[in-house]
DNA sequence: TTTAGTTGCGTCTTGGCTGTTGCAATTACT
DNA sequence: AGTAATTGCAACAGCCAAGACGCAACTAAA
């Protein structure tokens, strides 16, 4: 997490700017006009210190977000979306999600933002949802006339249902497990058993 | 749409508050933190006029609320879910909803806001929504064994999603149609049609 | 141990925004 | 037509937040 790339820095200063982009989830996700000493604050650093190492509130967030989707991208190559079976991959994939966006929700809302350096990294990973999705539309798990992109669509929306309310903090497998479940079957009366 | 109840504006203050409203609308939905300079401009108003009407950006981000909520509720009467059948409620209510939705989009958002003034009313609609999925799990439309809860929770995530992209221009009764589709049956393969 | 990097502190400056006010001009209502 | 309400304008005051800077103390790396 080298801030310019250029030299490491020491490991205090990794320690400093990691309580910082930390903070920085937190407080603006509550507020995101909250001053910038009140994320200093929360990081317990000086004001001074998160401006040395952030030149503006822009070059924070931009960077909150660069970190998120990283650490997005990285759960979702955790579920392996392109050599697990569909299902198990989609569920894999969904209760890896939730645990990010649950630390990093703030981070990766700005991180889709137009013009942000990160739109780039999630248009790709809606791509890669999307293959995932037309494997399991290939394995028969999906209607073949569902639309993927509204599919992709309704299955963030429930991602981002599921982590708000009263139930956020439960089990991300067992949250992932309905999701999956609306997103296949929805909400409609159950078929009668009927013979195999 | 008096500001005091206590003595009926004249037509331009109203045109003038209106305005601001719609202003702030579009204004605020764009960057919540917008000067009040910025609001008054797309309104065509001065400033000092915003500040006369609205003693504060809270009050006017309040009144925008309230006149959002005040037309969601008018939405879902007109919808009539108490008395038409259950999908022909949820599928008006849906449209309904959607046009108002599109115009008040951010305070309808800010409607929802823990301890603003709009709270109790919000709640109000969500029972009247569940009410809504009582009588339609009760004619049959939705499974027996549903959480109306979550039900309800993922409806308002479909009204919400359906409001962004690039199709939330399309005609608000093919949104709704698309809504209450994904709601019931989700998007998990197709049975194949079997004698009724 | 030495050296270099990092930090907190305190202070100052600047800019933007909000809120307020008085008054002449405009608009609406009776 | 007369009266009252509304408005734009211009100016001011106050506050807050961001940005910058120098320096002694602290921390980490070699």
């Amino acid at each position: 997490m080298g801030e310019s790339a250029q030299r490491p820095l020491r490991a205090d200063a990794e320690r400093s700017v990691h309580a910082i982009l930390e903070a920085a989830e937190r407080v603006l996700g509550e507020d995101p006009a909250a001053p910038m000493e009140r994320v200093a604050e929360v990081a317990g650093v000086a004001r001074a210190t998160v401006h040395r190492r952030f030149t503006s509130r822009q070059a924070l967030v931009e960077a909150l977000a660069d970190n998120a989707v990283r650490r997005l991208s990285q759960a979702i190559d955790d579920g392996r979306p392109d050599t697990a079976p569909p299902l198990v991959a989609l569920h894999g994939i969904t209760a890896n999600v939730l645990r990010v966006k649950t630390t990093w929700s703030f981070a990766l809302d700005r991180s889709t933002a137009e013009g942000s350096g990160t739109a780039r990294a999630q248009e790709e990973i809606a791509l890669r949802c999307l293959s995932l999705f037309t494997r399991a539309r290939d394995a028969g798990i999906l209607d073949t006339a569902a639309d993927l992109e509204w599919v992709r669509r309704v299955y963030y929306a429930l991602i981002g249902e599921s982590l708000r309310g009263p139930d956020s903090d439960t089990d991300p497998d067992i949250l992932a497990e309905r999701i999956v479940r609306t997103l296949l079957h929805g909400f409609g009366p159950r078929p009668r058993a009927s013979a195999p």
